[in-house]
DNA sequence: AGTGCGACCCGAACGC
DNA sequence: TGCGTTCGGGTCGCAC
């Protein structure tokens, strides 16, 4: 699924591959996948050069020209650099063609979702969406978080998922970085102490700078799977032993998402 | 204001 | 084997 790695990782493809490069035609397969409407959506992108890539939580945007071209993933959606004679696949649902390729954007569950907004739109975006701050602005303190959970008598876990305290975390790297901090998912956030405070900072960068260097879980946009999903230490290992003390790692159901942690390590 | 839950989707995994 | 059922993932909107 792309979290803020694999979502870091496309920024990084899409800035070598199309920054400066023009869009010559878009062509828009399913309207539903695009918010504005179709008509308003194509004339306002064919034509433009691409200013910007960045990245913002897990929200990819696409500078054009005065506008941004916003792009929500969720849990399928894909972005793929492809010849111009390559056949498109049942799931590709908007294409961009450019002056020597196409890029192909592809969800199998039509869960993603873009959209264009005016380049001074961008502020108000990531206000309406609640993003907080990034896992390596300096701002992120212990002192930051526990202020935000001091009146969240709820699960970490739900809060580290929560995208208005640290933007870009999705379930496999809650899970990852709980492991990694020796925290229960399911220990009050405002029960937390500094110490499990500046752990979940400090196991945040350290799983993400990790991940990164693996090119994260999942396909770049020459279609490529990065190797970090080999290093997870727990997420998906249910009923396997915990690589530290060799106990079975649990899944259960925490805050409506599946949660993989290990008994003796993550003590309550 | 804080919290919880269903809806959105459909391929994969599971159960019989 | 084949068919029906369940699950999952991030975000939004709604109910309490």
């Amino acid at each position: 699924m792309p979290e803020l790695v694999e979502v870091e990782i496309l920024k990084r493809n899409l800035t070598k591959e199309i920054l400066g490069k023009k869009i010559n035609k878009v062509e828009v397969f399913l309207d539903k996948i695009v918010y504005n409407k179709k008509e308003y959506f194509i004339k306002n992108i064919e034509n433009k050069l691409v200013t910007d890539v960045i990245r913002k939580g897990k929200w990819l945007f696409i500078g054009l020209e005065g506008l941004f071209l916003v792009i929500h993933f969720r849990m399928e959606g894909r972005l793929f650099l492809k010849n111009m004679k390559d056949l498109y696949d049942r799931h590709d649902y908007v294409v961009f063609t450019f002056d020597k390729f196409k890029l192909y954007y592809n969800d199998s569950r039509l869960f993603g979702k873009m959209e264009i907004i005016k380049k001074d739109q961008l502020d108000d975006f990531v206000k309406d969406k609640k993003l907080g701050i990034e896992y390596d602005d300096e701002l992120l303190t212990s002192k930051y978080l526990k202020n935000k959970f001091v009146k969240h008598h709820v699960g970490i876990k739900k809060m580290l998922l929560d995208q208005s305290y640290i933007t870009g975390i999705g379930n496999i790297y809650a899970d990852e970085i709980l492991f990694e901090s020796k925290i229960n998912p399911r220990n009050y956030a405002n029960d937390l102490s500094n110490k499990n405070l500046s752990d979940i900072i400090k196991n945040t960068k350290k799983v993400f700078a990790a991940s990164l260097e693996k090119n994260g879980t999942y396909l770049d946009i020459y279609g490529k799977r990065g190797t970090f999903e080999q290093l997870l230490m727990v997420h998906k290992r249910q009923g396997e032993k915990c690589y530290k003390c060799g106990s079975l790692i649990i899944k259960e159901k925490i805050g409506g998402r599946g949660t993989y942690y290990c008994p003796i390590c993550q003590k309550m």
